[in-house]
DNA sequence: CTAGGGTTAG
């Protein structure tokens, strides 16, 4: 009786029903909605127990009003509710129905939705009602097969139900979920009756294949939007790489539309993170702290990620810091832990790990990448390796190919080559092209030429067409001094279809996104920029910057042709602009779709410095701070 | 007493 206390109210009340004596209210919402309060597996057992001894569980409402709660909550528990409802002497359809959909949830379940709506036409005779197959389709959609939803349709037909909207809606939603848009627009087009919803579920029917030409066809179609439509549509944005016409779009719906929400927001805070527009993720910020939006952890998530993508860790840990209350889930531990981790903060990023311990959050396959990346970043090997194998023993976690990934890094770019290569054979899993990519990085910083060379025929046999790869094979070469060899590889890279993709940098100022690619002459304000780029290599020169012009090995994804030569590095371009048109001392921030070149990153040092401004660069993996002519990174990425 | 739509992190 040592939980005496947590049962108290339950009973209490519940007692008092039982009574002669009812109170002011309808007695029958005391219990349940006591029910409702319980707030963990304990209680939920004790109330269990309760249920059993006042025989309450017999009528079939307070028996559902129980396994909803067992089933749905966050602390619940299916596989409980399936024992209790197993026990139920003669459940009704209605609880059948609550099972069906309490397996439909979980992916690896959804076959027990099936085996329930077997038992309920063939054992029982019931007859499944609409909530059956809303429920069906759902568990179908998830993870069964084509065949099983095949026959739960056919059945719905058998007894008339196809025309129901929920039911119709929930086979389109059925096939959208499986990819299967354009059997989805079927049902659509021959059902009987469509809402908002049946709408919103082809639009992201359409989101989910990436196909947004579709997606806004429909959207535009629409007789109604709410703010799911616009959400959706920006989500897919987001999710296709679109982050300007995201954020463009949710401006639209400030102006015309809806009024956004939680999840809108999640979606735009992704755009800004990736664009890194400050501004405009501080405007949401400000919009969610007047209260317009209640906060959830996932909000607190995506601010954190997005200040922290933006180049202000501090002010991502400060978010933090104030978000306390919303620290049950993982999500916003994730989110500073990972900060910490691409800014090369490893201490700070263990601290956080050390403090999500004390406060019993449970560490998430993601919590294991972030913290391998930090490990890997601060050359913590063995920290890292710690980590790696508490995965498994400690938070009953296995690694993924990802992190197999990370120690690949981690141990490569240490220079335990020998282990990095161990760990890949010793992988469960097939390596992919990343993993070795990974090794052959390592080769090239430890100038492992022979292990280089293999391991690059490896890759090029996997992925010939990875060009960053292959790229990486020719510096191998050229590195040492095999330049026919590397000459090979580089004309292999020209006659693939030269699916290089260009370095593209940009810069947002006042609201306004600049972009610019490798020398690009397309900007307005080309002109200027161009002659402010000379004076501003003459001024780093005097400086003492050399140009690493024939440095091919640091060369790692920037090839671009010859003669645009490295002056006109997107990067480059980009910061000069910045440098144009902002106050001195204004901190410009830059993001890159490639990783910095060896001069650039040579040359952007020396701009901080010589300019006296604190410059940051987000490339395609981590963050650059360069300060009075040092770098964040210690010159190692 | 049951229903339907959409999120984050590498």
């Amino acid at each position: 009786m040592g939980h005496w206390p947590n049962i108290s109210p339950i009973l209490t009340v519940t007692m008092k029903r039982c009574s002669p004596f009812k109170g002011p209210f309808p007695s029958y919402h005391k219990p349940i909605s006591l029910l409702d309060s319980c707030k963990s597996m304990e209680q939920i057992k004790q109330a269990h127990a309760h249920l059993i001894t006042t025989g309450l569980l017999l009528s079939p409402i307070r028996a559902n009003k129980f396994l909803e709660k067992l089933a749905f909550s966050s602390f619940g528990s299916i596989l409980y509710a399936r024992q209790v409802f197993d026990q139920i002497p003669f459940p009704d359809l209605f609880l059948h129905n609550t099972m069906i959909k309490a397996h439909s949830l979980s992916s690896t379940s959804s076959y027990n939705s099936m085996i329930i709506f077997r038992s309920v036409v063939r054992g029982l005779s019931l007859t499944p009602n609409r909530y059956t197959f809303v429920f069906l389709f759902k568990a179908c959609g998830n993870s069964l097969g084509l065949l099983e939803g095949e026959q739960v349709r056919v059945h719905a037909i058998k007894v008339g139900m196809e025309n129901n909207v929920f039911v119709t809606n929930a086979l389109i939603g059925m096939y959208a979920n499986w990819g299967l848009v354009e059997e989805a627009r079927r049902m659509f087009d021959c059902s009987v009756e469509r809402d908002l919803y049946s709408w919103n579920i082809m639009v992201g029917g359409y989101v989910g294949t990436g196909d947004m030409d579709r997606a806004l066809e429909w959207f535009d179609r629409m007789p109604e939007r709410d703010v799911v439509s616009w959400s959706t549509i920006i989500a897919g944005y987001v999710q296709v790489g679109c982050f300007l016409e995201a954020l463009d779009l949710f401006h639209k719906m400030l102006q015309i539309g809806p009024k956004p929400n939680e999840f809108t927001l999640v979606s735009v805070l992704a755009a800004c993170a990736n664009l890194v527009a400050l501004d405009q993720g501080r405007w949401i910020h400000v919009y969610i702290e007047r209260g317009e939006i209640k906060m959830n952890e996932q909000l607190l998530a995506s601010l954190i990620d997005m200040y922290a993508k933006c180049g202000q860790i501090e002010f991502a840990s400060k978010v933090f810091c104030n978000g306390r209350g919303l620290r049950r889930k993982v999500w916003p531990w994730n989110a500073v832990i990972g900060g910490f981790s691409m800014h090369g903060k490893s201490k700070e990023a263990i601290e956080i790990f050390e403090q999500m311990k004390l406060e019993k959050v449970s560490p998430n396959k993601v919590t294991f990448i972030a913290m391998l990346n930090a490990c890997s970043h601060g050359n913590m090997v063995d920290e890292g390796r710690g980590y790696f194998e508490s995965m498994a023993s400690c938070y009953g976690i296995e690694p993924e190919i990802e992190h197999y990934g990370c120690m690949v890094d981690l141990l490569g770019r240490a220079g335990f080559l020998d282990e990095a290569e161990e760990i890949i054979s010793s992988m469960p899993m097939a390596p992919d092209a990343a993993i070795w990519g990974a090794l052959l990085g390592a080769c090239r910083i430890h100038k492992d030429m022979e292990r280089g060379e293999r391991i690059g025929k490896i890759l090029k046999e996997m992925d010939p067409n990875h060009i960053g790869c292959c790229v990486l094979l020719a510096n191998i070469y050229s590195a040492s001094r095999r330049w026919n060899e590397a000459k090979v590889v580089r004309e292999e890279i020209e006659l693939n279809g030269r699916k290089k993709i260009p370095g593209c940098s940009s810069i947002e100022l006042n609201g306004v996104f600049h972009q610019f690619l490798v020398g690009d002459r397309s900007h307005p304000q080309t002109k200027q920029l161009y002659l402010f780029l000379d004076e501003m290599t003459t001024k780093l020169k005097i400086a003492g910057y050399v140009p690493q012009f024939g440095d091919v090995l640091l060369d790692i994804d920037d090839e671009e042709d010859k003669e645009t030569a490295l002056s006109k590095h997107s990067e480059k371009l980009a910061i000069a602009f910045g440098l144009m048109n902002t106050a001195p001392q204004t901190p410009i921030r830059i993001v890159k779709n490639l990783r910095v070149c060896g001069d650039c990153h040579e040359a952007t040092k020396f701009i901080s410095k010589v300019y006296d401004r604190e410059i940051i660069v987000r490339d395609r993996i981590r963050y650059h701070h360069f300060k009075k002519g040092i770098c964040s990174c210690k010159d190692c990425w």
